[in-house]
DNA sequence: AATGAATGAGCCTTCATTCAT
DNA sequence: CATGAATGAAGGCTCATTCAT
């Protein structure tokens, strides 16, 4: 596979999820993502066995690549009770990661409410690498001592306060900013506001317990 | 328009509302919504100009009731000072409205998430009413004396920290309690809990500043 | 049947040959013409079997009044040697009622030109009456004294130099005073010289070979 | 495009054309042209952006040739006094190109009756060229030094009883002859003795005034 | 005589997918 | 790798016609 070629693979990937995002999987037309990636429509067939799998390999990669950044701070040390720097750092690197896939993001949002898919992979981003079977996840795995009642109820709050909040900025983002005639580094002040005085008030308390 | 028919027509719209949800509504098929709600594909197109006509309806009727009850909260004194019983009487209401549409939400959050919609309907959660001209809203006006930045900070964090998080409790409920094999009411004390902890606890803090 | 149903029914057919001659029998709705018509689409069909049965009954109407009008003719001697000035009215009577109904002359000619009809309305023009069985009719064919070949030439002078220029005439008059920006006035007057300087031409030179 | 898609296109046109003047374009089916073209149903709708558009194809193809057919006329000297016979043999030339294509001039006819065409195809045969922005064209002009009232009288003399004689000559010589139980050959004899009586006579009285 | 509701058949068009080169 | 051509299977929508009252 030449580098003109592996070029052309990745193309079509990025027009795909772009064109997912824009207009749902179901509402994207194959015929539309070959046109905007400049690639002739039965070279997509050649690459990807169906619309389908293009989904598909947008997940596989979007998973893999949420999960090393997850593992990478893992290895760092990442929940010892000394980190905060680190974690810092990781969130950092976290948002701006789904930041900038905010296409895969929304795809994913949609794919999740629908009716049929077994699995929903946006709650993968509360456990995520949780379906993976890697060794490394066992690192994880350890430092969750808390009741099976304890744990539910984080899962619920980081979700629904923190994760979801966030997923919704980043999706509704430019929506948000054209509607209310702001720019995105004001709304990027304002969505912080509105997290450090609800979801991040909730992290501080959760310590000063102890 | 005799008894039966109307029913035919609201069956329409329910089931089309069901299968928008399940689907999505690019998904979804004018067949399986005629079979599914008893009816000749043909007398949908009697009812309803073509398949975006059906999502307007659902969508006219969603903006139509939601408005309605805020405007009834606010005909009783909603946004008086000492309404305290008034305001969670209301929330009540509202919540509970939304939950028995929770077909209706999920297409709607799904609907925002596209490209070309001129308008995203979700952000209509967070000012609603606000494109009726109505004399009735004025009271609603009245009570807005703050700045502009102040209310672009209030309606961010109302939205994304309370209104999300309600709406993907509502659509993600089922999912959620069949992936983390809870029951909806466990589910419901996890949710409570965690608004308590964290946009609750925002207001109540802004309430004492005064 | 009341006068007002008898109304109804007329309308009925007024309105279809307007919408037939507008769009061409198959371009032609029976929505639409129930909806300028102002009557119940059912209704339609409480009087006519089918759409088809309308053209026909189009038809029929006209046919009947085309031989009523030429059967008059020569009842009064038509096709005697010296009855110039009853040949004139028939003209006139038969030009004024053709362009009075110039919607069922274009009608003839659509569905004169379709495929698959077995016999072609249009051709009654020039031998009008000839498939009617009446006793009446036997006055005319008496005055046929002349060869077959002879008459055949006739048919064809006649229907393509004569009859058709005048259908013609009838069915564009309208597009093409539009098309060209003159009154009817003025199309009137040039189309009279047309015919003046060809078909009628041949008559007279005709006349004199006696 | 290979030598069998060419083919392919081409097919999908020669049987529209045929099928649309049979049934109208009205009565006539995509998939009955797509089985008679021995392609696919979707082929056509591959080359064609839609039924509409066959239909034009069709048109500009047939305008396009009877000018081309024109324009060579003219190049040839077509409109000087002395081209006696350059003009018979344009005559003849044009004449074969239309019964070539009686199916289009079947069409031509039928579209132009129609109410809402905002131009009427079928005048375009008495200014043919007309609208074509062409240096070559001027030749034309150049000769038409008469005033507006004699050329509009010119036009409907020609329309009426020139063109349209013909044209209908050859849309219904097939029906004629089958009607009337003679060969095409007498067909022909007969008309081209009308057309002598009629409009030929008026072309030689019209040159014998100069 | 009149009508709102209902329907089966079919039409134009689209779309994911495959073929042949 | 790459492509123009081709295709089967729907999908949205329409339409003449009928039903029930």
């Amino acid at each position: 596979m030449d580098k003109n070629s592996e070029e052309s693979k990745q193309r079509i990937l990025n027009t795909a999820a772009r064109i997912f995002a824009e207009k749902g999987y179901d509402g994207a037309r194959i015929d539309e993502i070959a046109r905007e990636a400049e690639v002739n429509k039965a070279l997509i067939y050649y690459y990807y066995k169906s619309k389908g799998a293009i989904l598909s390999e947008l997940f596989r990669t979007f998973f893999k690549e949420s999960t090393a950044l997850l593992l990478n701070f893992v290895e760092r040390g990442g929940f010892a009770e000394d980190a905060e720097e680190n974690k810092r750092l990781f969130e950092a690197e976290y948002s701006h990661y789904l930041e900038s896939n905010k296409d895969l993001l929304k795809i994913l949002v949609v794919e999740s409410l629908k009716g049929d898919v077994g699995e929903v992979p946006l709650f993968r981003l509360v456990d995520i690498g949780g379906n993976e079977q890697n060794e490394r996840m066992d690192a994880i795995e350890e430092n969750i001592r808390i009741s099976d009642k304890e744990q539910q109820q984080i899962y619920v709050t980081e979700f629904f306060t923190g994760v979801m909040p966030f997923v919704c900025s980043v999706v509704f983002k430019e929506k948000w900013c054209k509607h209310f005639k702001i720019t995105e580094q004001e709304f990027k002040q304002y969505f912080s506001v509105a997290m450090e005085e609800t979801h991040e008030q909730y992290h501080k308390n959760k310590k000063s317990e102890f």
